[in-house]
DNA sequence: CGGGAAAAGCTTTTT
DNA sequence: GCTTTTCCCG
């Protein structure tokens, strides 16, 4: 039976009647296991049809393991069941009830930077001065009200500023009305707002979704919330899971009380605890409990485990920043030459700018490392222009993705035509393009101007047509050289075009593929496909395996785990973080954002800080962090070489990994065109030999090995 | 339109 | 300080 494998709290969530849960799930103690076995259950033994299940997960990722994780237990297709994220799944509602939510059949999906752009155009064409009213503010103004279910009309502003900053979003709104785009928060807010006015389809959903279950609830803001609610109406069954000690997104609108009000909503909730770890060693338990202790108003919950205390935690005293990477670097690559591969060891890190002088200490000593966290695919910029092509193709009157492209390739269409076509635009209410034809039949542009207009429109209606008959990856591929896309990031010298060229071929690949695995929904595959890139943002390319060393952010970890975790620059303003030293509360995040970070650690933690750290340009001296100070001593080993600052000795002897034919992992070369760089990664053996090279000046770049010279 | 100089950030991030 | 974005001029 599927309980085999389960503790008994685990199969106490697994096997509750139907009715309220809230299960929560300390960090490692099999919180996603639980929640597929559940599904599981209900469908086996419940007999409920994965028909009548809903799954909510925060990232694509989460939905993406689950829905593979259930499809492996479960001997019964999941395919009817909607497993997603928040958005995701508010995106399939909306496709099939465009209409009653007052959607074009073919809305198209903003990402926070087409929203950036928007917003500042609105306050550009409302007249209003961008250093008093930011576009990042205005933004960020918008979206708490949308999280807070607001609509520019249900808004109350508290002071004249807020009233601004209102105006904005009302204009905001009419904008995105006008171009047929939404937000992703659009996507919550529409859906509820549809659901909540419309009885009929609120009764058949609440009807059809007789089992609810969402992932890392303390992550939910006050939308998803009430969203949720909606769906579950008063007779379902809603399970959550989550733990409110691993709450690190408030600063970004996540309600940890959350998790107090569903028991306060659904007082017959059960409570089951998580508390078993599987994951860390007794030591780091213990610290990480009695860390986590100093907060106050917790749900309660101790973890334990009944395997080995294992090793204390070692805390490093650094001289400097430089110092403390250097005894990093010293330690991973003892811990690689006897037991660990590289993979297994993590530096996690409170803030990205901390990774510079980590990478540099890695480089030195030739070790190979990948840094998360990154620009994600269908974020890059050429990939963004090439989208906004699709957009304009499937959508007129996309106005975002038009003002991207109106000039990009450059053709000769100046700031001053641009903005004369909005400002008709503005005053007709129509989208830019509409504006944009009106103005050539009126001949309101001088001679210049009009032919390169002329033919941009020209340009779009011809690849609209051509693109028709074209499968998806043939009109991806058309559009690319059609649009002078390609010619245009050929002409970018340096590594950084080639590589913009390769991610553009990449989209083609990526096309092609999408159309492969099928669409479920009913839509045209190339609207299919944009909304897939607005959601998906694309996991950084999912590199070919090889053994790095992780870097990332103390919150990009979150939900992983490494046999070998060191948590860098545990210093009080780095540390906790300064902005957030004077708030309570935030400094209770901040303590939950250290639990997390320990809690990765499988068998060995480190703990380091700096003395001094050079930090916005000036040298500055820290007392170490509070949090050290949190863990019981005698669960620490402190290390403090107080002598001179450790130097990495030359590569050469002492390190030599996977070194094959010419060039060696840490070896200074030199490239004709791209001039000094270091070895980061080989493959293959002479000739033929390809060579992962981060050089000084262009970046990172793999080559074949014939061209560089060793130094 | 593109390159260089000046100016502005500078916590954490997913969708 | 360092890096990224913006701005201005040839």
């Amino acid at each position: 039976m599927i309980l085999n494998s389960l503790n008994e709290a685990q199969q106490e969530a697994v096997r509750a009647p139907l009715g309220h849960q809230l299960v929560l799930a300390g960090a490692g103690s099999g919180k996603t296991r639980v929640l597929t076995h559940r599904i599981a259950w209900l469908v086996e033994v419940e007999k409920i049809s994965p028909f009548n299940i809903l799954a909510v997960t925060f990232t694509n990722k989460a939905a993406n393991e689950m829905r593979t994780r259930i499809e492996s237990i479960l001997h019964v297709s999941a395919k009817n069941m909607w497993i997603g994220t928040f958005h995701g799944l508010s995106h399939r509602f909306l496709r099939a009830h465009w209409q009653e939510a007052g959607l074009p059949q073919l809305f198209q999906i903003l990402d926070s930077d087409d929203q950036f752009r928007m917003v500042r155009r609105v306050i550009n064409a409302l007249n209003l001065d961008e250093d008093k009213f930011p576009p990042k503010e205005a933004q960020w103004f918008i979206n708490a009200q949308k999280e807070e279910g607001l609509e520019p009309h249900e808004v109350k502003p508290r002071d004249l500023n807020g009233q601004m900053f209102l105006k904005i979003y009302a204009a905001y709104k009419e904008a995105c009305q006008r171009a047929g785009v939404i937000d992703f928060t659009d996507l919550l807010l529409k859906t509820y707002k549809t659901l909540l006015s419309n009885a009929e389809l609120r009764a058949h959903y609440q009807s059809r979704f007789r089992c609810l279950l969402v992932d890392e609830f303390q992550d939910t803001n006050t939308l998803q919330y009430a969203w949720l609610k909606l769906f579950a109406g008063e007779e379902n069954s809603v399970m959550i899971v989550g733990d409110d000690d691993q709450s690190i997104y408030g600063w970004r609108g996540a309600k940890i009380e959350n998790l107090h009000r569903f028991s306060k909503d659904y007082p017959n909730a059960k409570v089951i605890r998580l508390e078993q770890n599987y994951r860390s060693t007794g030591t780091i338990l213990k610290a990480a409990n009695t860390l986590i202790a100093q907060n106050s108003g917790r749900m309660g919950k101790n973890l334990w485990t009944d395997g080995k205390d294992g090793d204390k935690i070692t805390v490093y005293s650094g001289f400097n920043e430089t110092d403390e990477a250097f005894f990093i670097v010293n330690r991973i690559r003892e811990l690689h030459q006897t037991d660990y591969a590289l993979k297994d060891m993590a530096i996690l890190y409170r803030s990205n700018a901390q990774s510079r002088v980590l990478e540099e200490a890695l480089m030195q000593f030739g070790i190979p490392y990948r840094v998360y966290g990154g620009l994600r695919y269908f974020d890059r910029q050429e990939i963004r222009d090439a989208l906004a092509y699709l957009r304009i193709i499937a959508n007129r009157a996309d106005d975002p993705a038009f003002e991207r492209i109106i000039n990009t390739p450059t053709r000769g269409i100046g700031d001053r035509t641009i903005t004369s076509i909005r400002e008709h635009a503005k005053a007709a209410n129509i989208s830019l393009w509409d504006a944009l034809e009106q103005l050539l039949k009126q001949n309101f542009f001088a001679a210049r101007a009009e032919t390169a207009l002329l033919s941009f429109v020209n340009l779009i209606s011809t690849m609209s047509d051509r693109a028709l008959m074209l499968e998806l990856d043939k009109k991806v591929e058309y559009m690319l050289n059609a649009s002078g896309l390609i010619e245009h990031y050929r002409k970018e010298k340096g590594e950084k075009g080639l590589t913009r060229l390769e991610n553009l071929e990449e989209l083609v690949n990526a096309a092609h593929q999408f159309s492969q695995e099928g669409v479920e929904d009913d839509m045209p595959p190339l609207a299919a496909f944009l909304a897939y890139a607005a959601l998906e943002s694309g996991s950084e390319q999912a590199e070919a395996y090889t053994d790095c060393v992780q870097l990332m952010t103390l919150h990009s970890a979150k939900g992983l785990e490494f046999p070998v975790v060191f948590l860098a620059g545990c210093e009080e303003e780095l540390f906790p973080h300064y902005l957030c030293m004077h708030d309570p509360k935030a400094l209770e995040e901040e303590r939950r954002l250290c639990y997390v970070g320990m809690t990765r650690a499988m068998r060995k933690l480190y703990m380091s800080y700096a003395e001094v750290r050079r930090m916005h340009g000036k040298e500055v001296y820290h007392r170490p962090s509070r949090f050290l100070h949190e863990i019981p001593v005698e669960l620490i080993d402190e290390i403090r070489f107080r002598a001179k600052v450790s130097r990495p000795q030359p590569i050469t002897n002492s390190y030599t990994p996977q070194s094959q034919g010419k060039f060696r992992i840490g070896q200074e070369v030199v490239h004709r065109i791209f001039g000094q760089g270091t070895v980061l990664e080989t493959e293959g053996d002479g000739e033929d030999m390809k060579v992962k090279v981060r050089f000084a000046k262009v970046g990172t770049k793999v080559l074949i090995a014939s061209y560089l010279e060793g130094k």
